[in-house]
Parts: structure tokens; C-alpha cells; sequence
DNA sequence: TAGCGCGCTATGAAATCCGTAGCAACGATT
DNA sequence: AATCGTTGCTACGGATTTCATAGCGCGCTA
């Protein structure tokens, strides 16, 4: 099982664990960046129904996911559910921006490369 | 191989294809981000070059990378070497202030559980 | 006590990623 | 012309990660 990264300490990709660098391999865990987005859209949720809005991940990776992220502190378990922390929030902020360029790049493949 | 991850099409994670999911396909891969981010913070390198600055990353998953990014459009190659397209720069603009957030997460984490 | 939905674990196969070695092409040097 | 160094990559085998599917133990309700 591959070990958290943490900012300061060697992740996979530096050894000096840079801070964007132990981000990067945290949420460069497949499903990882949309669990934190399917959360901050959806709000509050139980693990079924994450599961059932993420439409194909399997539960052994979501519990895997969501433990990196809670230990992490993105995320929390409140009583409702699954909740992103604030500083969980700030990074989905972060991620919004990346939609509408997904947008963008979506009508540019259009264009260019129409199916 | 995986396929390429393009939006309208299924991807992982998403039978529906929306953009950012496929984006999150696409740069939630191994190395993905940290390749995008070293091009567009150091300018047009090699793949040599490229290869030192990630310091572990081997050449079969760079080579790899490199390749998906180019047929996304984020990255091209130029006469001094790999750099970022308009789109690729766009995309890592919106990565940088998550480098912010991972400094603070950083500091976060020193506070709460120093090692 | 039977049925339900819940959070999650177990398992085994498939996909991905890794480090290392090394090849073919090229230009510069001797 | 033979050698050298650099570059872009490919081959390979093993380690890790992800996958789909099945199902367990719990708490609640009827």
C-alpha cells in the first residue's frame, strides 16, 4: 500500500517533497481529484451514494481515496456523511477553473478533430 | 495501453464523457501534473532534460506522458524542445495557486503533527 | 426474526508503473 | 573515418495499483 505523501517529507516525484509535488502525487491518485469534486458539488453524502454518483469507481478504491483524504484533512466524516474540510474546499475552488478550461479544451477538440 | 481520455467520450470515471471528468482522467495519471508544471516553470527542455528535473521518473512513463499530453494539445514540441501549447499554459496557470494551497496545507500539517 | 441499507473488506485478475539497460540517430571531435 | 557524447526513446521483468465482484457485520424497522 503506498504511503501518504506529505509536504516535507519524499514523495513519489521528489525527494525534497516540495509541497505541490506531495499534492500532486495525493491527488494524482486515480479517482482522487473527483472524489473531492463530486463531494464539494453534491454536498454531504454516505459512502453508497458517492460511490453510486462516481458512477464506475469500485469501493475498495473510494475507501482507500477517501482515507488518503481524510488523513490528508480534505475531507471529514461529519453526520450527514462525507464532507470536504475547508481546506478540502479551497482546493475544489482550486479545481473549479479547471472545468471551464475542460470546457475549452472539449470545443477545441471539436473543432479541430471532429468525430 | 490506456486510451486517451477526451471529452465527450466515456472515460474512466465517467460513461457521459464531461470534460472535466476527462481531464481528471487524463492529468490524474501518474506524473501527469508534475511533467506540466516542470515544462511551463522551466521553458522548452529536452527529454533528457525533462527526465533530471522530475528526478524519479523513468523514461517509459515520461515518454508516455509526453505523448498523452501532446495528442491533448496541452504540450508540443518546438525546435529547443518540449513546451507547453496556449492550452497547456492555460491548464497550468490553474494549477498554480493550488501550489499556494499545498504550502499552507504544508504548514498546516507542521503545526497540527510535527514530526 | 427477517429484511433492509449501510460502511466497508476480501479476493484474484488486469492494468499501470517502476528501474534498468541499451539501441539508433545525430553532431562534434580527433 | 573512427570515436565520442548527447538525445530520444524502446524493451523488459518485476512491483504496485486499480479493477469488478462478492459478501460480511452492523444497526434499524417491521
Amino acid at each position: 500500500m503506498a504511503k501518504l505523501p506529505k509536504p516535507g517529507q519524499p514523495v513519489r516525484g521528489s525527494r525534497s517533497g516540495a509541497p505541490i509535488m506531495a499534492l500532486f502525487d495525493l491527488l494524482g491518485r486515480r479517482w482522487a481529484m473527483g472524489v473531492l469534486w463530486t463531494l464539494s458539488e453534491g454536498g454531504a453524502m454516505t459512502f453508497r451514494e458517492l460511490q453510486d454518483r462516481c458512477e464506475t469507481i469500485s469501493p475498495s478504491v473510494l475507501n482507500q481515496r477517501l482515507g488518503e483524504l481524510k488523513q490528508a484533512g480534505f475531507v471529514t466524516r461529519s453526520a450527514r456523511g462525507y464532507v470536504p474540510t475547508p481546506l478540502g474546499e479551497r482546493i475544489y475552488r482550486h479545481l473549479v477553473p479547471l472545468g471551464d478550461a475542460a470546457r475549452d479544451w472539449s470545443d477545441i477538440l471539436d473543432q479541430s478533430d471532429p468525430v
